[in-house]
DNA sequence: ACCTGAACACCGTTCAAGT
DNA sequence: ACCTGAACACCGTTCAAGT
């Protein structure tokens, strides 16, 4: 990864990631790795080289996603901005994040679950930011106390999953996060 | 179904059906078609030939399943039971059915959506009888308007799914609904 | 009528052979 | 080092041949 790779290689891996992503964004987390390696230009041995599972590739490409949500915990901590409402933000944020690809939100649970999965570190750390943002907003009294992180971050990647699912109308994932941070109950 | 059907064709219609449970139970949803007719010992054609697709299948499993949520509610609105509380109940009995196998909400999701699927009669009827219950809560004042039946059954069957990842503990369902139900904010 | 299983077109995954 | 694709063990689905 540093360096030393051989041109080549290093091209099929770009090549592979490129055609994976268009796969994953068209059919979803299941797509067929044997059209990926083909839509690649490459053969089907060279992509499990490459990522020797379904999960690596992943990885490689969502990575990134991780981390910018963890980073923008980290920044809504600093802001000025009300507690809860930073909270509120940024599990718009994650959900918008798990409702990237079909089946995304499953493996975004599995990966926080299993620690020996190679998506666990980065989601590991957005969990610990987000668990950051939501202490301080129970200590300043306006989130309920009692709720963990996991359990929020199941919430709203739940949500996600739901407002993905065929029929579901675009605004779904705002209003049904939105009525589960108000509640269902009229409060009283 | 009514009767003339040939005793072996009965009791190959029984055997798939019960193959099939277990196997869904066992493997989720997508269990391997040729696994339930080997475990029914039957030929794989005879599984196609009474059940054309696996959601027919998954409806002969079902359609009791959906009918008795329908009859709960109607059980439930001429219950004394206090409106808001009254549609608790009902969700988190809807959210225990749409648990009973990996991959059923996906399922429940799609009937809801899709005019054409096998078990959409069944399960609009059940949106139907949820909406009366959310209808009579919003008009007691004690559930939020606004809201929509479609917006409270998927909220539930999100959480159903996201209670039925690997790595959630067992009262994730229960804990997940309440904080929906009363909101992740503080009220006021 | 109904049952069967071979046949077809796909998978994911591995690994010997090539450069 | 890396690439390739045949090989293997599976799928879902169809359909000609059997009873």
């Amino acid at each position: 990864m540093v360096q030393a790779a051989r041109a080549d290689a290093q091209r099929n891996r770009e090549l592979l990631l490129g055609a994976a992503r268009d796969a994953f964004a068209a059919h979803g987390t299941d797509a067929s790795l044997r059209d990926v390696a083909r839509s690649a230009g490459v053969g089907i041995g060279t992509l499990y080289r490459h990522f020797p599972t379904r999960e690596a590739l992943l990885e490689a490409l969502l990575d990134s996603n991780f981390e910018e949500l963890r980073a923008g915990a980290e920044e809504l901590l600093g802001s000025p901005r009300e507690p809860q409402d930073a909270l509120h933000a940024w599990l718009t944020a994650l959900a918008a994040g798990a409702r990237t690809y079909v089946g995304l939100p499953e493996s975004i649970m599995a990966a926080l679950a299993d620690e020996n999965s190679k998506l666990h570190a980065s989601c590991a750390a957005m969990r610990a930011s987000c668990a950051r943002l939501l202490d301080r907003a129970q200590k300043a009294g306006t989130v309920r106390s009692g709720v963990t992180a996991s359990e929020v971050i199941a919430l709203a990647i739940g949500l996600a999953w739901a407002a993905q699912q065929p029929g579901a109308p675009p605004d779904s994932m705002a209003r049904l996060l939105s009525t589960a941070m108000h509640g269902l109950a009229v409060p009283g």
